[in-house]
This record gives structure tokens, sequence and C-alpha cells, in this order.
DNA sequence: TTTAAAATAAACTTTTTAGTATATTTTTGT
DNA sequence: ACAAAAATATACTAAAAAGTTTATTTTAAA
């Protein structure tokens, strides 16, 4: 089992990506995740060396989040399609996304970026698994004859992670889903042109 | 002719533009742009009223300049093929942009959404109308013959600038423009496949 | 059930950053 | 050349945020 520590370690993480996610990381303070947890200053470095060590464990704690999530959604489809559509599925609730305040993989790049080498190498890293995921996935589509050899795997799922992680930005600006639902259609119509 | 007090101002706002831009609202600081511009703070707290204030101005300015960019950029373009095209290629050195730290538009975006109301309608505004912009362009190209009527005019410029945008981040995530140059390709191939 | 671990309370210090005040110097436009 | 405007220098105050300390209380695991 857990220990203590090790729970309020995690409920720490989990109450404070929200805040992260929402403010950025220098925008978000202490007293912000004091205040949402409801504990102490000297529980809660008793658990953390200091600000930015708490930051990037909750960067970490939402891009795993984050893999998790999409992972479970992705190895529900048992077509190479299937998992494309599961990928772009979930992207489908842009105003509401599963941590909230936007996608955090794109939030923390945008802020880490020129900023914070910690947190943009481990973006990098999610980010180059993801795209090789994709492509793989793609690979595995051609292989076992579900599209034609026409598909261009890297430029097909590069344009498609760009535009959805683009989108979740856009529509949380207009205030708006619809939008991010026509995108989906049409990258699932385009690979859907692929198909044999 | 514009006055010192006018030149000065101007000059902090371009001065603190990519400052913003790169460590965001909340982690740019006044010392930082003192530092950038070599002023002294009575000059910088003569021209703004708090960092609030130039924080509010440093974006409207660096939206300002982006869009006349773009419009320079789109009216060199004769046909509405052409436009659309300038558009596209204006992104393609995201490693460098015009304002140093990525496209202005979306850092703003992200670090306003949900914190920054009053940068938030900013952008809101922005991109509202360079959507505008976009769909009426490719509805004149239809109107005169450029492109057939099955081009969903809509979909494709939400699909064009939200690919862009991400695309943005995601290059300089990886530190490569190649996949920009790849996706643009792409986007035009696209709209090409819709001319007559 | 008790003892070690975890969390609290509350008052701190430190650091960073924003913002002010004012006398002095420099610059600019007339 | 000179008066007004702009910028400097310097030394502040204020506020916010990070981080520390320690005695006390609560809680959980052996």
């Amino acid at each position: 089992m857990t220990t203590k520590a090790e729970r309020t370690k995690q409920f720490i993480l989990e109450t404070a990506a929200p805040i992260f996610n929402r403010k950025g990381i220098s925008g978000a303070n202490i007293d912000d995740v004091l205040d949402a947890t409801k504990l102490t200053k000297g529980c809660l470095y008793g658990h953390f060396e200091s600000k930015e060590d708490l930051a990037l464990q909750v960067v970490e704690y939402m891009l795993q989040n984050n893999a998790e999530k999409m992972m479970i959604n992705i190895n529900r489809g048992k077509t190479a399609k299937a998992k494309v559509f599961a990928y772009l599925d979930y992207y489908k609730d842009p105003l509401e996304t599963h941590i909230k305040g936007g996608c955090p993989v794109f939030n923390m790049a945008v802020e880490a970026d020129d900023n914070n080498p910690a947190v943009k190498e481990k973006v990098t890293e999610v980010l180059r698994q993801g795209q090789e995921l994709f492509v793989s996935i793609l690979n595995q589509g051609m292989k076992n004859g579900e599209f034609t050899n026409k598909l261009d795997a890297v430029g097909y799922a590069f344009k498609a992670v760009a535009a959805v992680e683009g989108a979740v930005v856009l529509c949380r600006m207009m205030n708006a889903a619809k939008p991010m639902h026509g995108l989906i259609k049409n990258l699932k119509a385009e690979l859907e042109s692929y198909t044999i």
C-alpha cells in the first residue's frame, strides 16, 4: 500500500496541476496551491524542495497523466484507422480538457520555450514519442493493407498534431468547440481517402 | 514630427516586446525592460502607469505589428491563391519569428486564457479578424473562378491557421523548421487541388 | 496501542519585484 | 540661447511571494 506521505504528495500534484496549467509556472504561486489543497507551508515544503521542484514534478505528472489517458483511448482502437481516430477524438472537447486549462503539453511548451530548459526537455521528449507513435500506427496501417502507400505518414502525423493542438488554443479563445469538430472530421476524411 | 516622449515610448514598446513574448507577461519583469532599454525607472513610469499598463500596450503593439507585416505579405499577392500562399509563407521560419520568441498571438493566447481577460479580448479580436480575412480571400477566389465551389472556405481557413500556429510551437520545441516546410507544402497542395 | 511519521499553527526571514519621490542633469524644440 | 520637457540618479517604500523555524497536535502503520 502507498504511504500517507506518498498519497499526500500525489494529492498535491493533482491539485496543483490545473493551477500550473492555467496560470503557467511563473504565474502560479505557492499560496494558490496551499489554498487549493488546504495544506500548510510546512507540509508542502516537506514534500517539495522549492517551487521549482514542485513545478517540474507537476509538469511530469501532467505529461504522464496526459499520455496515459491518450494511450487508453488509442489502445481501444483495433485497426490503425481506429487508433488514429481515437487520437483525434481525444481533442474533441477543447473547452473542457482532461486537466483544466487546455492541453498541458502545449501550454508548457509555450512557456518553457526560451525560458525553462528542464521543462522544455520533458515536453520535447513527450512530443517526440507522440510523433513516433503516430507515425508507427500509420506505417502499421500501410503494412497491413489498411492504407495505400501514397500516405505520407510523417507529414500527416505532424499536420494532425499541429492542427489539433493549435485548434485547442483557437477554440478556447473563441469559446467554441465547433471548429474543432469540423477539423477532426476533415482530418478523418483525409485519412479515409487513403483507405483501401 | 513625433516628440521625444512618443519616440521613447515606442522604443520601450519595441524593446519590451520580445521580452514579454519570450517570458510571458507574468514571467517578464520591469527590471528586464530597464536592463534592455538602459532607461531608468523614473523614465519608464513616466510613460506607463504600471506593469499591467505596459503589458497591455506591449500586447497591442505586438498584435498590430504582426498584423501589419502579415497584411503587407498578403497584399503582395494578386490572386486569391497567391494571397493564401503568402499567408502560409509568413510562418516559414518558426525559429526566427518577426518578434523573437514565437508567434505573439499564440503566446499571448495561451497565457491570457483563464488569466488575463483584457489581453484575451485583444487576442480573440485579432484571431476573429484574421479568420474573417482568410475566409473572404477564399470566397473571393471562388467567386472569380480560381477555386471550385467544393472548397470549404471556413473549414480550410481554420485548419490552416490552427496547423500553422500549432506547428510554430512544435518546431520550436524540436528546434527544426523542416516539418513546417512540409506542412506549408501540404496545405498549398490541398488548396491547389481546388483550383480550376 | 504506541511511537514514528506527518501535518498544523503561527510567527518569522528573505528575496524579489513593483512602484514612489525628488533633486539634478540632460536634451529638445522654439 | 533658453525655457520646458524628458531623463537620470539615488534612495526610498510597499507588496508579494518564497522559504524557514519550531513547538504542538494529529494520524497512521507496525
